[in-house]
DNA sequence: GCCAACGTTGGC
DNA sequence: GCCAACGTTGGC
């Protein structure tokens, strides 16, 4: 489904920047001033009637910004102990990402033979021939004129039915599972992945007209209504009003084949009859983490950006004529699909968001020569799949799609998305930034969705409210930074707070879009800094059946959105793990560990240098401990529990060994640092295997320093022995004094001293 | 429990 | 920003 446009002006087509000159020229209390972040998401009544419609609280708010003339850093964001500051978290995304998160997801992707719950079905064979079968016979029949239309495809340089019926489509990706399967508990325990089908909508708890046609759809939005409409041939978008839409469709002979894919009806006539799945409801992001009063503002049904108070995509009627085709595509912002079919039968083709894939996509899609290759072959895997009337599809973020209607068809469906797949989500949006997709086919405000979702974590997980005017997030009260009792978040999650932190930092200010509710970007920030390095996930714990991101204890008491669920497993957190959130909060340390096996490992201590001398058995006090600089070790092993920062494995799948960054310290793998930064090399240092200086880094300057450093220090491998310098040795120490062993140095006294005695350090020899 | 030495601190 | 000092950790 795309994101419609419904009477949008050309401004919508502005570069934000232009939007940023204009609402900075803007006073205070002007109407006009926009909704949120920077103004992208204007509109045409922004200058005329409806100032009503703009909401009456604080707006666009500045994105915060670092003042380069102070003397430090402000600190905005770290990971581990690493304090990134602005221009280094920055350097982190570019609009062309590219992550192999499919393969690298920290949970496992449910296979189909590994889920007990799914009903495994042999259908694609069967499926295939029903389909041909169907084709030729049944739909012929009824159409005279779409049939003779189906042969020939002007547009393209081949047969669309002939491809999508194609034999070696076979492979069968999607699951198929009952509806009461399908519940927060499944998801926090195996992520959502992989397209599953319900061939029974029981247990879904989704609610649909039983019947429902064009002529129904019509009076509930009203004739006037503008629909945004396909031609299938052309792959091109034409408005029309319902009732041309309505008498095209009623019309026998069709000259051409015309598809409404996105007509989002919320507020409409149909809302009251059509809901969401019971998990959709759960995982939703526009429900759960939206402010609601923003969303509760929305009064108009139409698609009109300006006029949205909220991520409008929930709800869309998808009325397609038969020999319907929508090409290969993937849904806008990475959202995830629920979607019904009332009537008719469609058939999709399906390619997983494979690293691979996705590169081939971004470059078929913006070949001008697109129409002539037909992208299901051009993937080593596609799938297809056969939807009948009654059927309930979900599509899980990033699947490349295309979709055929074999018959007329009238679907229900919404995108949505969640904090099961952020990663992918971020891809996507940066992959439509990076194919120059317009903001009208975009997720309405998914930078400003991302703020309120961090908001409305830091609010369930510390009690701690974010916004201005909002509702009191559970708990509230409590002063201390510390976590509410009995929240427990997967690992999922967890990392999608950091995937969102990286997200946010790599946008440019100008089109960070921090929502005018947000008291302070920074604090947030610092609140979700404090959640990463103390939550302990607790993967037992964190499989409730119930989301987290619950707006009220009411709500969590009363089950409302739980009702296909495992009952709630909340459980207060003891004295004792707080005690143990805390003690994790120390910092990490004892990252390299030597490797004894390397040459400089197997050298004895040179005897000379400032480290030896200063050992107690070469007659020194030992209060520098450090290894001889020549046994400094070349290949230091990490920790064992160490993982990827940006996948979360220990070895890549190529079986690449973990680099720690001299500049961050952040543990990566070199290719997933380089996905990251595209066209930034970063550098392995020759003396040390597993450390070098991170493509982040390199690119934002920081790295070059470092190696400089990290050479004066260890001029370890040349000959020249490290001199010890007296006349700075020995009077630096400021640092209060402890013990030192009796037994360090026979001759010496072994009190305290405050100062190092040049003599005793060896210096004479 | 001891030893080696890593990683951080805080004074300059 | 440097670096001596030292708390602390991992291995034996």
């Amino acid at each position: 489904m795309e994101f419609g446009q419904d009477g949008l002006d050309d401004d919508m087509d502005q570069e934000p920047n232009d939007y940023n000159h204009v609402l900075h020229e803007l006073q205070p209390g002007d109407p006009r001033r926009g909704f949120h972040g920077n103004g992208m998401h204007y509109s045409e009544e922004t200058s005329s009637n409806n100032s009503g419609a703009v909401a009456p609280y604080p707006m666009v708010q500045d994105v915060p910004t670092v003042d380069t003339t102070a003397k430090e850093d402000v600190p905005v964001y770290a990971f581990n102990d690493y304090i990134a500051t602005e221009a280094e978290a920055e350097a982190v995304v570019s609009p062309s990402v590219e992550m192999d998160f499919y393969e690298a997801s920290p949970y496992q992707e449910p296979s189909l033979t590994e889920h007990p719950d799914a009903i495994v079905e042999s259908t694609t064979k069967e499926d295939e021939e029903v389909g041909e079968q169907r084709e030729y016979s049944e739909d012929e029949e009824t159409s005279e004129d779409s049939a003779s239309m189906w042969d020939d495809d002007e547009a393209r340089d081949y047969n669309i039915r002939r491809k999508i019926f194609d034999a070696k489509f076979n492979t069968q990706f999607h699951l198929e599972m009952r509806g009461e399967d399908f519940n927060m508990a499944y998801v926090q325990e195996n992520g959502f992945q992989t397209p599953i089908r319900f061939v029974c909508k029981d247990g879904l708890d989704l609610k649909v007209p039983s019947k429902c046609t064009v002529k129904d759809i019509r009076k509930a939005v009203g004739s006037e209504r503008m629909v945004d409409v396909m031609n299938t041939d052309t792959q091109e978008n034409l408005q029309m009003s319902m009732q041309k839409w309505h008498q095209y469709w009623r019309n026998p002979v069709k000259s051409k084949r015309l598809n409404v894919i996105s007509l989002e009806f919320s507020k409409s006539e149909l809302d009251k009859d059509v809901t969401a799945p019971a998990i959709v409801r759960q995982l939703d992001w526009t429900d759960r983490a939206w402010p609601r009063h923003l969303k509760s503002l929305q009064t108009e049904p139409t698609n009109m950006m300006g006029r949205m108070m909220y991520p409008k995509v929930q709800k869309y009627a998808l009325m397609s004529v038969q020999g319907s085709y929508t090409d290969f595509h993937v849904d806008f912002g990475g959202t995830s699909v629920w979607y019904h079919l009332v009537s008719g039968r469609k058939v999709f083709l399906l390619i997983p968001p494979t690293s691979e894939n996705l590169e081939l996509y971004q470059k078929w899609s913006m070949s001008p020569e697109q129409s002539q290759y037909f992208f299901g072959e051009m993937v080593e895997q596609c799938s297809r799949i056969i939807l009948e009337a009654g059927h309930t599809f979900m599509i899980p973020t990033g699947w490349i799609h295309a979709v055929y209607t074999p018959k007329d068809s009238v679907v229900f469906g919404g995108n949505f998305l969640h904090s099961f797949q952020t990663l992918m989500q971020c891809r996507i949006f940066n992959l439509e930034i990076a194919t120059k997709v317009t903001k009208k086919f975009q997720f309405p405000f998914f930078v400003e969705m991302h703020w309120y979702v961090l908001a409305r974590y830091v609010g369930v997980l510390m009690g701690k409210n974010h916004l201005q005017d909002s509702e009191v997030y559970p708990e509230s009260s409590q002063e201390d930074p510390k976590f509410c009792p009995g929240v427990y978040l997967t690992s999922a999650e967890l990392h999608a707070l950091k995937v969102i932190v990286w997200f946010l930092y790599s946008l440019a200010p100008k089109d960070r879009c921090v929502p005018g509710l947000l008291k302070s970007p920074a604090d947030l920030i610092r609140d979700i800094r404090f959640i990463l390095t103390n939550y302990k996930v607790d993967r037992e714990r964190a499989v409730t059946g119930h989301t987290v991101l619950l707006w009220t204890n009411e709500e969590a008491k009363n089950g409302q959105i739980v009702t296909n669920s495992k009952p709630q497993k909340r459980i207060a957190l003891t004295e004792d793990e707080l005690a143990a959130f805390k003690k994790a909060r120390g910092k990490k340390r004892r990252r390299r560990l030597r490797c004894k096996a390397c040459e400089a490992c197997l050298r004895s201590d040179c005897g000379v240098c400032v480290f030896c001398v200063d050992m107690p058995k070469f007659g020194g006090r030992g209060r520098l401990r450090q290894a001889c600089h020549e046994r400094q070790c070349l290949n230091p092993s990490m920790r064992a529990t160490s993982v990827c920062l940006l996948c979360n494995l220990k070895e890549s799948k190529n079986g690449e060994r973990l680099h720690e960054c001299l500049s961050c310290s952040e543990m990566t793998h070199v290719r997933c640092s380089i996905e990251l930064c595209p066209g930034e090399e970063g550098k392995v240092l020759d003396v040390v295997s597993s450390l070098w200086v991170c493509c982040k880094c390199m690119k934002n300057g920081s790295g070059l320093k470092e190696i400089e450093r990290f050479e004066r220090r260890n001029i370890v491998v040349s000959n020249e022995p490290v001199k010890v310098k007296k006349e700075t040795f020995g009077k630096k120490c400021r640092r209060k004094q402890v013990k030192v062993s009796n037994k360090e140095k026979p001759g010496t006294s072994g009190l305290k001293t405050d100062k190092m005695d040049p003599d005793s350090a060896g210096l004479n020899s």
